[in-house]
DNA sequence: TTGTATGCGTTATCAC
DNA sequence: GTGATAACGCATACAA
């Protein structure tokens, strides 16, 4: 393996002048620039950049936490992130956490040891104030879930108004026992979609009743049994609001099993719109957030901090949209 | 930020002995350790990695280069791999290429510049000669999808095997008339699944019959629009084989569209076994491969690469599996 | 326009 | 058990 060295003396020139050809820089004769390229394509001379980035301090690499690549939710987040990245000339690589808190601390530590430029979280595992204190000393910024309480920027939509714009579309076409399937977890979007589906209720007149709510794990199965819990109660809802699509497909699961009609029988809305909601028998009713400009905004964000430009605000809320499909209205 | 230099310095020893303590080498009294640690903690010192891989020629780091995020097919790939990395003191970071060759060439960049000690392709863009001279120079594994004539060594299944049980399972309970939905591509497992197709069709005696295959790009809408043009077509047929479960699922609902009872009226089977493929209804009759064994392998061999090792085999093919679900057998 | 020399932060070799 | 110091490969300030 060939070093800027080898290069030198094969050229018969200086290290400092085939570094300046390299990296293009001005103040070097056509003449000379030629031979070291030719001599660099002779030798097939790679640049190592542990030498430069040590050099320069720093990698122009973005590392993106992932808690989960086989989540559909994310592929489109990360495509914005992506897109503004390689316009500002970084790249990014993904980092599998599985929602586990030490494999979250190993790909911070590539962070904290300049390995990468900055970091995004997508679902942050560690409590907030670890999430503050590395955002004091390293670029970071949270993306669509976020840790109440830390000092990180964050970008997110408004879960709460959400999931209140969902409910109150279920009451809107008629329902007044409306069954939420949530999760038990400390996500604030989980927090804040309860909240919504709360508020909304209030603001209808509907009592609370929490024989209706039941949890489970965002997956399919589990949407499936937690719909099965719901339509097996005395006086069952006529509508099911779950916080993730995939649960509320298997409460679609659940009620076509018990030979119920969606939505005649049982409307059901979901959140996310990943890409199977609009697949799926019938088509689901959902929330849309804007994933791709999600992803830019945070990636935007990150690289300011990393550019050291001061920036205007710690939060960026971008607006939602209710996907109106058939598991609610029949058209 | 602190560097090695100003935690010697702090602590009174020299950078060998602060260097000493971080690798955990032996030679190194109990109380100038314990020294030495403290003052890393008071200085809040963290390693410069870039430092320390540039002295040792290595860092530890392997890239997984996925064509797609979203493709659930990859999770439980790279969930293996991760696994086994892992277990032998290695990071594992995904590079997402889109299926496109110039961020392939991006992230491929990283390796040849000594930032990743190894690279995994879960599906090459780059022509099979790019491919060898690569791997040539660099530790890189194909992992599933492959390039057919690159000296590379690779883990997969037998495609063109695992087609041909598909189809004669069809075969095998009645159907004659049997379509394909295929892709348009380079792919050896697209041609290897055509290929077992056809081969189960003679070994029954049924001519192929080029009326039969439709092309899709592996989604769900796809096989929507391949299986609506087989389906009308005048003599139709009463099985179909797709080459993905997107595309098989996109099939039935364009059988569902016209009315026709599944598996009844058509059979469909897939390809990969994605975890919406026991979800959806009727569950599809599919192929699975051991996806996490598939990983784990690949990564084996990478490491083994990495470590010099001399390996007995560039190929390692491992067993697929026929899952039957209701998408072919009413039960 | 080009070359020399220095340092980025670390590890490892060699002394003591 | 500890310290001084030479690399690792590169970019750049300064000289020429």
């Amino acid at each position: 393996m060939s070093t800027i060295q080898d290069v030198a003396k094969a050229a018969g020139v200086s290290v400092a002048t085939v570094s300046r050809v390299i990296n293009n820089s001005r103040s070097v004769s056509a003449e000379t620039r030629e031979l070291v390229l030719e001599t660099i394509k002779k030798l097939n001379y790679q640049p190592n950049l542990l030498g430069r980035n040590l050099r320069r301090a720093e990698t122009r690499l973005i590392l993106i936490l992932l808690p989960s690549i086989s989540n559909p939710f994310y592929a489109k987040l990360v495509k914005g992130a992506e897109d503004v990245a390689h316009k500002n000339g970084y790249n990014v690589m993904l980092c599998n956490t599985d929602s586990d808190i030490n494999r979250e601390r190993m790909y911070l530590e590539h962070l904290k040891n300049r390995l990468a430029d900055g970091l995004i979280f997508m679902s942050p595992e560690i409590d907030k104030d670890e999430l503050t204190s590395i955002s004091k000393r390293f670029p970071v910024v949270q993306c669509s879930e976020y840790k109440e309480g830390a000092d990180v920027p964050r970008i997110r939509i408004d879960n709460m108004a959400a999931a209140y714009k969902a409910v109150k579309h279920l009451i809107g076409i008629g329902h007044r026992r409306i069954g939420l399937i949530s999760a038990k977890n400390e996500y604030v979007s989980t927090k804040q979609r309860e909240l919504g589906y709360r508020k909304a209720l209030e603001d209808s007149g509907i009592d609370f009743d929490s024989a209706l709510v039941k949890y489970g794990n965002y997956g399919f199965r589990s949407g499936l049994r937690a719909g099965n819990q719901l339509l097996s109660i005395d006086n069952r809802p006529t509508a099911i609001f779950a916080i993730s699509d995939s649960m509320a497909i298997g409460a679609i699961r659940a009620a076509k099993e018990r030979g119920l009609k969606v939505p005649a029988d049982i409307a059901v809305v979901g959140f996310d719109d990943i890409s199977f909601a609009s697949m799926c028998e019938p088509p689901l009713t959902t929330i849309s957030q804007p994933k791709y400009d999600l992803g830019c905004a945070a990636m935007e964000m990150l690289l300011a901090q990393i550019q050291g430009k001061p920036f205007e605000t710690d939060e960026i809320v971008l607006e939602h949209e209710l996907i109106i499909r058939q598991s609610t209205i029949d058209c």
